[in-house]
DNA sequence: ACACCCACGTGAACGACGTTCACGTGTACA
DNA sequence: TGTACACGTGAACGTCGTTCACGTGGGTGT
């Protein structure tokens, strides 16, 4: 049924990483599979609607593992480097993923089992809420902020992004340890 | 000379205000002015350089004060702090000053500052310019996200989202605090 | 064998966008 | 009086997202 849906899908994402997120065009898009610009309403009834399916698609894997077992500070670590690394995976990663406002049923679910992980803590419930949105943008911010000064093409290696960015996880990790007691 | 100029940008504003940063078209800036949209091009040479021209005056008066002597905690404070003032001063102010990649000497010299006081305090080169980075990533962050959530009309009071972004800043600034020995 | 449906696509158009350009003004200064 | 310049016109160009009347070809049910 839905079988060219998923076709325009895969090729929108593979041009989203040949031309970034502004060269996306509908009409490139169907250009790339050798048809009319319109045709693609057939299979999505906007762009944005391409765009949120897009999203989906790429968070849909890693929000499907539930959270494991363990610290809490680990679990904050596992899931923003993961949060990272999805928006690191695709060109323009971080600005698709922000075009995107209501949060699946699964990243609902992380966010209240990483705040549940900080109350068994010892910590108030509106406290482990603050530290987990502290991190989130956090994550957000630096990504963005990192995958938008690409266009210079920077001495900027990924090796010490990760670590700076890692560096800077730690910082709010510690404070939130800090806050626990 | 650049009479014109001034008020081209101050109806820029002023519109932005009214109908958000995508509804800032050049024909309806025009219009507003009671011209047509050609004639903005004697003044700005793109739409982009009115943007840019934009950001600059939104931010310039903030960053002319030179950062006040004091501890490196409540100067990283009051600076996160005006910055996301400075933005949430205008509808989209967020997105609006992250379309601005080159910073202004001035903020780099308020960066500057903050590392100069944070090493003060003990700190080794690269952890007080990590700290500096994270407190900047998470006000952008947060800033971003809580002006991205206008759309609803939340019941989500300024005070409730002041409260929280502090706690927050908290969080972070304990954690540097916690690193520096 | 026939009619019918339906997924899929065409091609042209619409309105809005940023931007350009040849061409007009009026005011001020020498 | 003449010239320079700040400022604006109005129409066009190319691109964008989106719509719409119209084709077309492969299945399915009778």
């Amino acid at each position: 049924m839905g079988q060219r849906r998923a076709q325009v899908l895969q090729a929108a994402i593979e041009l989203l990483d040949e031309v970034g997120l502004d060269g996306l065009t509908m009409r490139l898009l169907a250009g790339r599979l050798g048809v009319q610009a319109g045709a693609l309403y057939r299979h999505y009834p906007s762009k944005q609607a391409l765009l949120d399916a897009m999203v989906e698609h790429l968070v849909a894997p890693p929000a499907a593992v539930p959270l494991p077992a363990g610290p809490w500070d680990e679990l904050l670590r596992g899931v923003a480097i993961g949060v990272r690394e999805v928006m690191l995976a695709h060109r323009d990663g971080a600005r698709l993923l922000s075009t995107f406002q209501r949060p699946s049923d699964e990243a609902v679910a992380t966010f209240h089992g990483l705040a549940a992980a900080l109350s068994a803590a010892g910590a108030p419930a509106d406290t482990a809420i603050v530290a987990v949105d502290t991190v989130l943008a956090y994550v957000n911010g630096y990504t963005t902020e990192e995958q938008a000064r690409k266009a210079g093409t920077d001495a900027w290696p990924r090796e010490l992004r990760d670590r700076a960015f890692r560096d800077g996880l730690e910082l709010i990790i510690t404070g939130i340890r800090a806050s626990l007691s």
